[in-house]
DNA sequence: GCGGTTGATTGATGTAGGTCATGGTTGCGT
DNA sequence: ACGCAACCATGACCTACATCAATCAACCGC
């Protein structure tokens, strides 16, 4: 099994129209943290809110800064991190499009914890944190609704926790790419590739290890038939053995 | 500097008097969730609110349980955990009195993701997840506030992430002492002592590490004036220095 | 097509912390 | 007051992973 040539992913430049106006109301409709709104009331959250896109690699707000806007992804994926002084950085969370970030801090922090970029272009809505608040003191179910995914999240990250604290570089890293997977995988080629720009480096953020312990875990599996992988892509060719791997 | 033979910490059962329906009205009030209700609001759940006790050691409910129940907690402390199915434990969170745990699942997950566990006599009350979501959208002012502490944990989960991957045993030990200290540190021989049954093996658990190496670490910290600690307790002697080996 | 830059690979070597084993303390229940 | 169980301490050894270092392959702009 060789590595194949041909890269099997493309990031068109964040296509403008979507974030023209005119449909800025069903990208709105569209995401869960508004989508059980009625449209009029869709409209009056789309008077309010802002278009910004960016190309991947993009610094959306970095860590320690003010915390005054919540973006709501349109197109595109994005990481977030945390970094300490001597450069060391630890990757927390992707984001799809219809996930929502940033200010949390309408939600009681001052500053931003974690820097946000690009991975892909990205089109984004947004809000001041401000307005946010009043859009929740309006819309209960809002509020609702972000406090749902807000558990869900804290769940995932308890389950990182746990993750890195005891099992071996081979479970975590079955672990995260068995959540990719099931987070943007797409069928190709009989596999199951996961449709994100990842590097080792991202990967070895991902999972708390080095970037040379990802490569030579990534050539044994490839070598093994598990994986196929190339320059900034993964895709998943035997799933079950990787389950295995992970369950130890 | 040698070991203290006084054990400078005693949990009494949990006072009854704090559970009775009498005195219940003044805990909901004084519990960050409804402290913003007016009293006759707060009578409205104090009516939907039962009590229970548990001594330390108990569990409250366990992983993979049915989430029925949302537990405010009157008195004492309690640890939420993940195990997997090998026996490695980790510790996920501390609780004290006025916080909440349980029924996040009231906010959309439909079973416990961690195990709960009484570190000292505790009496809290709880009400039927189902009740909480009504109360949430009768008042949704509550929703607002579980929305600003689950952000808090989520931004504590991450900070814990980052300090999992890439910190040392003597980082981490570090910055969970700081962190409790300042959490549940009282003054005490001149040391903050920190006032929970934590044994070794809890505080491996919420480092990742193991006993062994926790017993080393702290054998050598008391050797070095920096703490003070005996069977089942710590109390932090040097803060600054504390400070200065979790920052490296 | 050509060169440069970024990302991936692979090897040699060091070490932090895990593992296993044994014995010492503390304090609780009766 | 005694005995047992839980908790803590410390040593000897070993391995998974980091670190350092040197190429190698892929993509980008020209």
């Amino acid at each position: 099994m060789s590595k194949r040539r041909v890269v099997p992913m493309t990031f068109p430049d964040a296509d403008p129209h979507v974030c023209t106006p005119a449909v800025r109301l069903e990208v709105l409709g569209r995401v869960p943290l508004f989508s059980m709104l009625r449209t009029d009331e869709l409209e009056r959250i789309n008077q309010r809110c802002r278009t910004r896109g960016f190309v991947a690699g993009d610094s959306v707000y970095h860590a320690g800064g003010v915390a005054s806007s919540l973006y709501v992804v349109a197109t595109g994926n994005l990481k977030t991190t945390r970094a300490n002084v001597d450069g060391h950085e630890t990757l927390l969370d992707i984001l799809e499009p219809g996930d929502f970030l940033g200010a949390l801090p309408a939600l009681g922090q001052a500053h931003y914890a974690e820097s946000a970029y690009a991975l892909t272009p990205v089109c984004m809505l947004w809000l001041d944190s401000g307005e946010f608040s009043t859009i929740m003191e309006e819309f209960p179910v809002v509020a609702m609704s972000a406090l749902n995914t807000v558990s869900r999240r804290l769940t995932a990250s308890q389950e990182a926790i746990h993750l890195l604290s005891g099992a071996s570089l081979e479970q975590r890293m079955a672990a995260t790419l068995l959540l990719l997977a099931a987070k943007v995988g797409v069928p190709w080629e009989g596999a199951t590739l996961i449709r994100l720009p990842l590097s080792n480096d991202d990967l070895a953020a991902m999972t708390g290890v080095t970037t040379e312990s990802v490569s030579r875990l990534m050539s044994r599996w490839h070598r093994e038939g598990l994986i196929d992988t190339g320059r900034r892509w993964v895709a998943i060719a035997d799933r079950s053995t990787l389950e295995a791997r992970r369950d130890s």
